[in-house]
DNA sequence: GCGTAAGCGGACCCCGCGGTCCGTTTGTGT
DNA sequence: ACACAAACGGACCGCGGGGTCCGCTTACGC
């Protein structure tokens, strides 16, 4: 069901990737502070076309953050027919890396109570699924530790995010995601972790719980 | 030259603590943008009281920050005397989870560019300048690869806490502290990090480098 | 006790930001 | 070409939050 109502005139298309875009880059320069003003006036927009366009802020937040997971996903399912299994869950951090240098909104979105937003939370899931697909190839070569789920990775990896950001360094950054592939490391011997690996129910649990606090 | 001004009247140095305690927990529960007049609330003050003993919100979370940074260092320094230094890191680690459960101010001051206020940097070099002696000492005695440093694992903290947070789950936050010690396991043979470890120049470098953007 | 300065509180100001409105422009089907 | 709906833009509004002010209270020195 995408967009069951009639397309958007040609302009009106238009200025809506522009939006978009300038809300992408202004958020991961200033965070989610930036005034809506501004993402007009990046877009070269009247802030009234922001808002006919995205009834509300938050949901120009989401429709970028949307946006940002589709590709993710895509180049993941791409990722999927590699040939060195092992390597491919790898590939797919490092090109998130690449562009979520400072890919604020995604995660400061997607930590709050954002995950109640439904469509953030069909893309999420679609990504997750992706993400697991890899993963167990991974696993299935013995290239990864067997009880870490995709769920993991991507709180690790959203870990890695948020500490490097600050530094502005692709080298720190770097450093970083490398210590997150050595912490999936196989384990020959003991060390296992406890429990089991979060789940997609987790979250909603804890959203709803959050939300309702 | 701590405290230059003459102490405060018994009345308001108690006012001062309860504002500090509250909006500890405040921020802790609701991010940064909790209202003043929120936090003087909890504390059972006006919000006159608030400004009088800190001239700025900013300044009242950066005295939040450091007050909770001092926490932890001394903490630290408790377990540099520990008999077994391979579990000291580890047990700090777990000490800063204990209370950092949410801890969100502390991550997102220390995030932005608030490393740019004096006070905090020193507290947080203070922070580090432990977090590297215990390390060292864990590296001594073989519990810990030798290629990470201090900010190595502040940073990772950072990112266990961040990833973790909205799950509000400590299972989940244990899980990935596990993780993290994964990623620390001693390296036998190849695979060590390029690059040497972040140091606290890296991190002015960065803050002013960002604070001129 | 008493004078005084430090402290208190909350009503108040002001400004920035999300969101609305409406007169004007522009794409599009005939 | 023309008509009309769709889209545009920016002036405008209201609210919420940071910060101020001032009349009242209270701790502390003598």
């Amino acid at each position: 069901m995408p967009e069951s109502t009639r397309p958007l005139r040609a302009d009106a298309e238009r200025n809506r990737r522009l939006l978009l875009d300038a809300a992408a880059a202004a958020f991961a320069e200033h965070g989610l502070d930036v005034g809506v003003a501004e993402i007009a006036r990046r877009a070269g927009v009247g802030q009234g076309t922001v808002f006919r366009r995205f009834p509300t802020k938050e949901h120009l937040i989401a429709a970028v953050v949307v946006d940002r997971m589709h590709q993710v996903s895509a180049r993941g399912r791409e990722l999927l027919t590699a040939p060195d299994p092992g390597q491919a869950v790898f590939v797919l951090l490092g090109a998130m890396v690449e562009g979520a240098q400072s890919d604020r909104a995604l995660f400061e979105a997607v930590a709050d109570t954002f995950l109640a937003n439904e469509d953030i939370r069909a893309a999420h899931s679609d990504l997750v699924q992706v993400m697991d697909r890899l993963l167990r190839r991974a696993q299935d070569v013995g290239a990864v530790r067997d009880d870490v789920g995709a769920l993991d990775l991507l709180m690790m990896f959203k870990g890695v995010c948020e500490a490097s950001r600050p530094f502005n360094d692709p080298g720190i950054m770097a450093r970083q995601l490398e210590l997150m592939r050595a912490a999936l490391r196989p384990v020959d011997g003991g060390e296992r972790l406890s429990g089991l690996p979060p789940t997609l129910a987790d979250m909603e649990r804890a959203v709803g719980a959050d939300g309702a606090a």
